[in-house]
DNA sequence: TTGTAGGCGTTATCAA
DNA sequence: TTGATAACGCCTACAA
C-alpha cells in the first residue's frame, strides 16, 4: 500500500520484496547478503520475488549500516595505456562478485590526493586499491582507516595494507641481459627524478646485473623529469657525450620513443648505432617506424591480484601480503644488433 | 554525550557540530546545502564548529534524502589518451564545488553497459556523463532516470538529455582542405565500421568538402574494424591498389601510426609517396619517426563544457543543450608535400 | 531565523 | 530458522 502510493513511481524496497514473498524484511536482508541462517525454500522464495519485482538495493541505504561493495580504484593518470590493463584485470577479478570498482584520478602523484581518498571513504567504499602512490607514511594512514592494496610500491616491509608489483628488478636485469647478449655493453638508463620505490628497484636491477657480468664501469643512470622537453634534451645530451652509450634502456616506452625520435633526428641508426630498449610494452612499440623492444609488465595480472588480495582484506584478513609478477621481455628491431659491433665507446 | 561513548572513536555528526556551534542540527544542515535562511553569523559558527571538529558529511546518509555531490563519468575505454583529457575537462570543471566524478568503464561500447549504468543509479549518484554511447533509445531511457549529458553522440535531436560533441564535420573538412592545398588530390578516408553518429558526422564532413572542391571523383571511405589485424589488413589494401591514393585521412593517430608502419614496410616515403592524417592530436604525433599531421579535438574543453552542463541539469534545468566544440588542425610533417606532384593516379 | 520530529532503506541484535 | 525493531546520519516538513 505504502510504497504504491504517491505521483512519481516509488522504488521498490526491502519491504515490497518481504511482502510479495511473505516473509519478514529481515529475511530478505539475509538473503540479500548471503548470511548465515536461511533456508534454501526461503532463500528461492526471496529470489523470485526479488526477480519479479525488478528490485534492487539502494547503496545509499547499505552504506548507512553496512557494505557498499563499492571498490576506490586510485589511478594516477590515463595517459600510459598500461594502466587500462590494470583496470581490465581488477574488472576480471570482480566479475560475478557483488563488487564494483569506481575510479578516481590522482592528480598530484607521487603523494594521494587526500581529498580523493576522503572522498571515497565519505562514500563509504569498502576498501582502496591506490596505484603509483609513494608516500609510505600516508599510505599506513590511509590502512588505519580502510582496506588497502596498492600497486606499484615497494614497501613491501608494512604490516597494514598489501602490496602487488612488478618485478622491477628482474624487469631491469632482462633488459641487460638481453642487450649484452645481443652485444652491447656500454649500455645507459634513462630513469626518472623520483624517490619511488618502483624506480629505485628497476634502477637496483640495472646496477647489479652489469656489475655481475662484468660491465660496472659502463653503468651510468641519467635521470630526466617527465616532460617531453626535459627527456629530449636528456636524450640529447646522451647522445652527443662523447662517451656515448651503445646502448639505452628507457624507463616508459613514451621516453623510449621520444628518445628514438631524438636519435633520428641526429641521424643515428636504429639499432646500428644506438639500441633502445623500453618498458610497458605499450601498443606504440609495434609499428614498423618504432619497432621498440620492451619489458611487458602484466598490468592485467597486476590489477587481478590486487583486486583479489583487497576483497580477502575486506572479508578480514589481517596478515599483510606481498605480490610480486614476472615481467617478460619482448625482442623487436630497436636491440637487435645487425652489424658487427664495433669496440665498446670506453673499454 | 551520546557520540563519546563505546570503544572504537566514533564518527562526528552533524549533530555533534550543532551541539558544539550551540545550534540544531537543522541549522546545520541548512549551512552544509547552503539553503535559503540561515543568518551569516549562524553560518560562520557552523563553519567554525565543523572545522573545530574535523566534521565530514557522510555521503550515504545524504544520499538517503538529498544529493551525494557525486557524477558518474562512463568511459569507453583508456587506451586513448584522448579520453585523458575529457578527465581534466571535467575535473576543471568540478574544482571549487562540492562534486566529484568517478569513473566507471564501459566494456560493452557503442552500448552502455546497463549493469554499470544501474550501479551507478545505485548508488544515488546525482548524474551521469557518458562518453561514446550511441544507442540513442537507451540514452533516452536512461535521461528518464537520472540526469544525462554525452559526449561524442550527435543525437542533438533529442529533448532529454544534454550532448557536447567535437564538430566531426568540421574535422574532416579540415583535413581535407588542409591536403588539397598541400596538393594532394586523391585523399581517401580510412573510418571505422560502425553507425555511430560520429563516424557519419566525420564521413558526411569529408564527402561534402571533396564534392565542394570538385573532387567528387577521388572521393572514397574505407571502413576497417578497430583490430590492428584489420587495420593493417585494409591499410596495406589501399597502398598497394592499382589507383592508390595520394593521402589518408585515418580515423585516429592509432591508426594513422599504423598506416604509417605499413606504408613504411612497403618503402614508401611519408609524404612524397603518400600522405597521412590522424584525427585527436595525441602525444604520440609529435615523434621525429611519427610526425603525424593531425585534427586536434578539445578533450579539456569537451570535458569541461559537458560537466558544466550536467551540473546546470542536476539543479533543474529541463531544456536540452547541445553543444559543438570547434577543432584545429596541426600540421606537421605526414602532410607536407616536399617533392612537386605527380599527376594523381586517376585524373 | 531556528528547532523538533519523523522518515529514508538497510543491517544487525535479540527474541521467539 | 525466522521475525520484530532499533539504529545508521542526514534532510525536510512543520512548528515555534
Amino acid at each position: 500500500m505504502k510504497s504504491s502510493g504517491g505521483g512519481k513511481p516509488n522504488r521498490i524496497t526491502i519491504r515490497d520484496v518481504a511482502a510479495d514473498a511473505n516473509v519478514s524484511v529481515a529475511a530478505v536482508s539475509k538473503v540479500l547478503r548471503e548470511a548465515y541462517g536461511v533456508s534454501p525454500s526461503m532463500r528461492s522464495k526471496v529470489h523470485s520475488s526479488m526477480a519479479k519485482l525488478g528490485y534492487r538495493p539502494h547503496t545509499a541505504a547499505r552504506g548507512m549500516r553496512g557494505q557498499t561493495f563499492t571498490l576506490g580504484l586510485i589511478l594516477p593518470d590515463f595517459r600510459n595505456p598500461f594502466f587500462a590493463d590494470i583496470i581490465d584485470g581488477s574488472h576480471d577479478a570482480l566479475a560475478g562478485t557483488q563488487y564494483q570498482a569506481l575510479i578516481g584520478i590522482n592528480r598530484t602523484t607521487p603523494t594521494v590526493d587526500e581529498g580523493l581518498v576522503n572522498s571515497m571513504i565519505d562514500r563509504q567504499m569498502d576498501g582502496l586499491l591506490i596505484v603509483g602512490a609513494n608516500d609510505q607514511a600516508q599510505l599506513i594512514e590511509i590502512a588505519k582507516r580502510t582496506p588497502l592494496v596498492t600497486i606499484g610500491n615497494h614497501h613491501s616491509s608494512n604490516q597494514v595494507y598489501d602490496t602487488v608489483n612488478n618485478d622491477d628488478d628482474e624487469a631491469a636485469r632482462l633488459a641487460v641481459r638481453h642487450l649484452v647478449e645481443s652485444g652491447y655493453r656500454n649500455i645507459t638508463m634513462l630513469s626518472l627524478i623520483s624517490d619511488s620505490t618502483i624506480i629505485k628497484e628497476r634502477e637496483r636491477g640495472y646496477r647489479d646485473e652489469m656489475n655481475r657480468l662484468g660491465l660496472g664501469r659502463f653503468a651510468r643512470i641519467v635521470n630526466a623529469s617527465q616532460t617531453p622537453q626535459d627527456v629530449q634534451k636528456t636524450a640529447r645530451a646522451i647522445l652527443t657525450a662523447p662517451d656515448r652509450p651503445e646502448a639505452i634502456f628507457c624507463w616508459t616506452d613514451f621516453i623510449a620513443l621520444q628518445v628514438i625520435g631524438v636519435a633520428t633526428e641526429l641521424g643515428r641508426r636504429i639499432p646500428d648505432d644506438i639500441a633502445i630498449v623500453g618498458h610497458d610494452n605499450t601498443m606504440y612499440c609495434d609499428f614498423a617506424q618504432n619497432s621498440l623492444t620492451s619489458v611487458d609488465q602484466s598490468g592485467q595480472m597486476l590489477g587481478l591480484k590486487a583486486a583479489s588480495l583487497l576483497i580477502e582484506r575486506i572479508k578480514g584478513r589481517e596478515t599483510p601480503e606481498h605480490y610480486l609478477v614476472a615481467p617478460r621481455l619482448v625482442v623487436r628491431n630497436s636491440s637487435i644488433r645487425r652489424t658487427p659491433a664495433r669496440p665498446a665507446a670506453a673499454s
